[in-house]
DNA sequence: TAACATAAGAAAATCGTTTTACCTAAGATA
DNA sequence: TATCTTAGGTAAAACGATTTTCTTATGTTA
């Protein structure tokens, strides 16, 4: 590897001049800048990148902190920030806390183990010197445990800062909860039940209160008992719609698509056709909702974006080009809906 | 951030005994030792990592190459392999390539563009003076640009590298075309059609190959007409689907699991019923293979596994302690198959 | 002409470690 | 007693860049 001092030799200059050359600092003539610049592109210079890191501040380096990448919502979002990162010449540093605990196949809920993780990964980035921490949030429940007082920029995405303490990128759930119960109401539904998530999960509660925002929009009663609340997984799908199927509804609003193929599931079994006797919406527009039979309609959350936009607004906040007026404490993207096949009118 | 050099002070010692300590040299008395390791842990000293790397040739932190996240076996490839360096105190830092151009969804094909993207790529994990490379292709076509002389340790996941020269992790392709073809044979299929990848794909060939392995066991004739190329995609798994029916075949062997979804959609749309008029057999247990209906029987590839292995040789291979005659070359993982039920006896 | 300003560049300090070479006192050996 | 070891430690060099300070020749102004 070929360093500063060999090419000042190879230059006859200092390596004070290369360095200035390379930096784009004035005091060099052009003559000698000529030079310099095509040794410096003979062989192949690449400057240290330790080195260079001791001296400067910034590492154009970018930490990303990950709660699980087996999240199905995370992966997206990563490449895209990546991605981005990458286009702008920033390179991403990714850490995953897997908060997901494979062996007792459980997330992690003890107070002290969370930090116990936390804690390492954090510090971890800050001794690599990152320019700024992006934290991909996949479940609202660890955020609390993410608010240590940092010397550098931080941007959550996929959740909302509770704290508001840090800008965060998020999607609208309200208005998707909104779009899929008017696009019911609109195919002639009245009696629309809901799989929900978990009940003190935030997206559920939003989402419930676009349902509701909904149907009293079109003086639709709400009725409690056709809210269901299951646990996101496939089999909690399952339960719910037959709970649902007894009340009576002629279309379910199911809050992701996992769920959806439960309910799935279950109208296959007892020979209730999706889309024609019952109607099914997902949320997430995950890609198994392309291969169930009929094919999902759902409401699509994009991950892509959402990491694109993260990424973009944060290098801009690490690179101080965002005036105080301009700041966003919070970007709220909107989840458009994706129609297929599995709803139908009454 | 605290220092080696405040410490030292806080201590009355040298910067160079603190060093000792850390580094656990033997010129140390046991009580300055103590004294020092105490202040240590009180101050939260952490080493700082540019220094660090400037002086030391390691860095333990290992780079990993990837033609493209987006690609189906790279993700949980990946993720093993972060699992397992982080477990074992290494950092990893991840280059996606991007071969895939969303813009056209193509990949690149000109010689020279796939050489402009390698070029960069791996000149920055090397001016970064990673450890080491890991390789994970997903694509068997661009296995060959990766060929340079490298002054760290190399390996290639999921691929053979052609010119023998890095040792790889893959999985057994011959006896997954081998173990569907028996498991077909035993249910009393004569007729087994095959919708294979794309012709010149190794894994195609190979799994062809145990195809035709199993066949010539049983005394079975082999009938060329029944090995249709798909191009990896659900569309083609519809359209070869199609002319296998018409070739009158009992059962059917999807080279993977997406292919065999466009499979199931020609079925379908026909009145045929998978598991009961045909039989289908997909490759690589993909999520989607347990929310088609009826779930599909396949041969799961072991991703994690693949990562993990790799992964794992890789660090004893960074830290020499493989000894001459340990040395392999090849490590081949087996697919087991994910008995469901899209098969039926004739 | 003397004092000063400026352009172009060089020397040296610096970042925080690790490593090499050197030092000193105490005990061992010839 | 003179020399050699050794344990325990220190000072200084090195890694490769950036930054600050210093130098010199030339041109400008009073």
């Amino acid at each position: 590897m070929v360093t500063l001092k060999e090419i000042a030799q190879l230059c006859n200059v200092s390596i004070t001049t290369v360095s200035n050359v390379l930096n784009d600092k004035p005091k060099v003539s052009e003559e000698t800048r000529k030079k310099v610049l095509e040794v410096v592109k003979e062989t192949g210079y690449q400057p240290n990148f330790f080195a260079q890191g001791m001296r400067k501040q910034k590492t154009r380096m970018i930490g990303i902190i990950v709660e699980d990448l087996d999240i199905f919502s995370t992966s997206p979002i990563v490449e895209a920030i990546m991605a981005y990162c990458d286009d702008n010449n920033y390179r991403t540093l990714l850490v995953n806390m897997r908060l997901y605990d494979k062996w007792q196949d459980t997330w992690y809920n003890n107070e002290k183990d969370i930090q116990s993780v936390f804690q390492p990964n954090i510090q971890e980035l800050l001794s690599i010197k990152v320019d700024g921490i992006m934290y991909v949030a996949g479940h609202c429940r660890y955020i609390n445990y993410f608010k240590k007082d940092f010397e550098v920029p931080v941007i959550i995405v996929y959740a909302l800062s509770t704290s508001a303490q840090f800008p965060s990128v998020i999607f609208d759930d309200d208005k998707g909860g909104y779009d899929i119960t008017k696009y019911l109401l609109a195919k002639g539904h009245r009696k629309i039940g809901v799989i929900a998530g978990t009940p003190d999960n935030i997206h559920t509660q939003k989402r419930c209160f676009g349902y509701q925002r909904a149907l009293f929009e079109e003086n639709v009663l709400f009725n409690p008992n056709w809210i269901k609340h299951g646990d996101w997984e496939r089999g909690s799908g399952y339960i719910k719609a037959e709970k649902l199927v007894k009340e009576g509804v002629t279309a379910i609003f199911c809050m992701n698509d996992l769920m959806a193929a439960g309910a799935y599931d279950y109208l296959y079994e007892n020979n209730i056709t999706v889309g024609k006797d019952i109607s099914i919406v997902g949320y997430d527009n995950n890609q198994i909702s392309e291969y169930l039979r009929p094919q999902l309609t759902t409401n699509n959350i994009p991950m892509k974006e959402i990491g694109r936009t993260a990424a973009e607004y944060f290098i801009k906040l690490i690179e101080n080009e965002i005036g105080p007026n301009e700041r966003q404490d919070v970007i709220k993207l909107t989840c458009d809906m994706v129609i297929r096949d599995s709803v139908g009118s009454v």
